[in-house]
DNA sequence: GTCTATAAGAAGATAGAC
DNA sequence: GTCTATCTTCTTATAGAC
């Protein structure tokens, strides 16, 4: 006991305890929640269905685990009132990017998203509860934009309108994305991004020129090199 | 056997046969594929699991019938090349209000959509292809609205960008909606699709107000009521 | 055409050795 | 902290009675 190097008791168990969440978040954004077996999470992480129950108890708590890692990476990425008005909605770009380099995140959320149709979904509080606060969150972005001058002023009820349908068409793409990874990703919603910036009247809306194409179809111009 | 008053020897088989895939329908929509035991489609229609296999022989089979019967239930819905150019876009709210009395089949769609990520899902390229198709048949459409004199020209490579917004769009919309049935789901794609077609240029873009609100929040406004 | 019975395997979860 | 072994239940699928 004295001997150990690590400085806490539970330094490895912590460590291993985030492999495991990261191995089931990649299984389960592959096979949805009821098509990753604690055997399929074991095997991607080296250990039998047991151990995992050792550490998180049931297969719903890994799931809440991963959910929880899942809001992490993405605050880590995207911190919470980094950027307010419309600075909040050009950093959505860098999101589409990093979700590129990190197509399980994003096949996670949709793959949840959507069997959580089903009431009695583990997940279907939280994604219910997360669609409802992005969507509060950017309308009251949009509110900063206008008082502070960016963009022209609008109605309540059109502020919810324009935020719904801006995360509508990030999610679609997405949709898009992981049926066909050949689809630039993030050039694409750049594009449009750009597009309602500019309908909006924003003044600062970045200076994007149109994709060569939104599907790399040549060969020669591999557009899922981007990819990891 | 000369007795019976059915015309054909496979009346009620047939008849059978489409109930069973309603079941399943529903049933793959709310849990996704894997989630969809042969037990619980069967509990569902009123039969047991290896009365289900006598029909389709494997549970994939029964999945390719799902499908070609929400392909069927779609056209049947809104005909292919029955209107051109604009019109082909503003038909596309029929099909959102269809969707609300018909939740069943969005669910499906988008829970295998997400699910069909796994390179090794059985919709896979059904997924894939459909994607495809919906894409080029909206560029040609839009083509057809641009030689039609019915909005401004645009480039190839924006006509792709508009047509993958806009059905980036509907998607998320739906993904919205089924987290939150509370969304009137047809009167905000009414909305935005107006603003789209204002900005394409059309002029004949229908005249519709901004709903009182995208989601019913009062008691007194249950828009939950438009669903069956 | 649907059933019961059953096979062969995989599922989530528990007990206890080390 | 991870293992093996085991339990119970559930999975898809087959065989054969009615």
């Amino acid at each position: 006991m004295a001997t150990h190097t690590s400085r806490g008791p539970y330094k490895t168990g912590v460590r291993r305890r985030a492999e495991i969440v990261a191995a089931a978040s990649t299984v389960m954004a592959r096979r949805g929640y009821a098509g990753a077996s604690l055997r399929l999470i074991g095997e991607a992480v080296g250990m039998t269905p047991a151990g995992l129950l050792r550490h998180f108890g049931t297969k719903e708590n890994l799931l809440i685990a991963v959910l929880d890692d899942w809001v992490e990476q993405t605050i880590r990425m995207r911190p919470p009132s980094s950027a307010t008005g419309i600075g909040y909605f050009t950093r959505f770009v860098d999101l589409m990017r990093y979700h590129m380099l990190h197509p399980g995140l994003i096949e996670l959320f949709l793959t949840l998203s959507a069997e959580a149709s089903d009431p009695s979904h583990p997940a279907r509080a939280w994604v219910t509860a997360r669609h409802q606060r992005i969507v509060s969150e950017g309308v009251e972005q949009l509110r900063n934009a206008v008082t502070n001058g960016e963009i022209a002023p609008m109605s309540d009820r059109r502020m919810e309108l324009e935020v719904r349908g801006l995360f509508a068409m990030m999610d679609g793409l997405e949709l898009q994305w992981i049926a066909d990874p050949r689809l630039d990703l993030a050039a694409t919603f750049e594009s449009l991004l750009e597009i309602v910036l500019r309908r909006w009247g924003a003044t600062d809306a970045p200076q994007i020129g149109t994709p060569e194409s939104a599907i790399g179809g040549e060969p020669d111009v591999p557009a899922a090199a981007v990819r990891a």
